[in-house]
DNA sequence: GTCAATCAGATTGACAGACAATATTACCTA
DNA sequence: TAGGTAATATTGTCTGTCAATCTGATTGAC
């Protein structure tokens, strides 16, 4: 009889991971679409056709939309149906102007907070957005940038800061990605970010706060760079 | 809904700008449903109790409360539906953080940029407060405070720190409406909000920052004790 | 040729109903 | 009383339907 019990516990176990409603699943798919660029700003998204694509009904794609509208990666108009927003330079650079204020937070409670084992996992994310800047891969600069914040901001103390920046970083990641790739970008955020590394691991919190929001400002004027006039 | 179609027959000049989706509709009278604490954290919303309330389809009410998940107001658990979700003080200390980054933020901004017309309807909206502070009316407290900080944030030049803080003090309304019903706290308030103002008007937006962060603290450290051990 | 009005097709908003999967409750037995 | 089982309640998902609205093209007048 235990061992049945415990067979039971297992499979719900297993069946609660990997239980995804479809809806879920949905939101999944599109979020990762929406982020690696698949659609174009301004792109309309038509019901029947994704319905089609994804081989869900109606009602659940609808029902997912309605959670990235709320995401704010996508818009919906009554009537009109979801598209993907054209993100304006002001909007852009309002979500900079949060940036600033968040990663510089984020930073400076990492100096204070931060586990020796997760700064020596810091230098290594941060090794390998090197290698990929170096290489001058553009593949990877998203992929391993993200895994050096994602250390930062998880590990910071403040589960809010990171849901409200991943929500930021969401929408603007088209221009985030676009910017990297000017000539010498990614070897100039690799400097910036090595001195975010340096005064965490220097417990230095002051300094920390100051480079984190110095490399948010240095990636506002590369993505400005990248804005048609 | 029957009566919305007809309603539109009389009034088709009136709708068509203020034109609202069922859906839309849905979300915005749950949303104030939950923001004035008419369910209780924890509370369970089944989705056949709401749809005779609200008086519309399983699959509007469904989408609306979707948007709602994305927004933090409600918790959706697989096959369990949709309920209220209970704060912790850990996750409420976390939003009183960014709180006083993002006020902090906005005060500053609002002493070097609001117009000479908005401070004179900052100080209009301060004394209301003061009334409603001073009689000990409690219905209008929350009402007076949201009037005075939604011109802070609306004039901060910066759209993104209203729609963040708006997402954030929408999960903590319930603690905010329950400590600023203990005894002086009202009027320490805005004892604190009059500084606000004042720096304010006088341009000093460091002293702005200060003192609008200072206030969120104290606000923490109130709702703190409205917090069973 | 340009502009406006009109019309057909495409798309969305909303509803009702159905059914299986899952959770909750009530009941029963040991 | 504890533990298991059956009955009920609730959710997740799909399908189909219909009206309202938007879009694009055609037509007609000037």
């Amino acid at each position: 009889m235990l061992v049945l019990e415990e067979l039971r516990w297992g499979m719900e176990l297993d069946l609660r991971i990997t239980r995804k409603t479809v809806q879920q699943e949905v939101v999944d798919k599109l979020r990762q679409a929406i982020l690696s660029g698949t659609f174009a700003p301004g792109h309309r998204l038509v019901e029947a056709e994704l319905c089609e694509a994804l081989g869900v009904s109606r009602s659940s794609l609808r029902e997912a939309l309605r959670g990235l509208q709320a995401e704010h990666l996508i818009e919906i108009i009554p009537n009109r149906g979801p598209h993907i927003p054209v993100l304006t330079w002001e909007d852009a650079e309002e979500i900079y102007e949060v940036r600033e204020l968040l990663e510089g937070e984020a930073a400076m409670r990492c100096a204070s907070r931060m586990s020796d084992d997760d700064i020596v996992e810091l230098e290594v994310r941060l090794e390998a957005f090197h290698r990929a800047a170096r290489d001058e891969n553009p593949d990877d600069l998203a992929g391993t940038a993200a895994a050096f914040y994602e250390i930062i901001l998880s590990r910071c103390g403040n589960k809010i800061i990171n849901q409200v920046l991943a929500g930021l970083l969401a929408r603007i990641s088209y221009l985030r990605k676009r910017s990297m790739s000017l000539p010498g970008r990614a070897i100039k955020s690799y400097e910036e970010m090595r001195a975010i590394y340096e005064a965490i691991a220097d417990r230095n919190a002051r300094d920390a706060r100051k480079v984190a929001m110095k490399h948010v400002a240095n990636a506002r004027a590369a993505a400005k760079q990248t804005f048609p006039v």
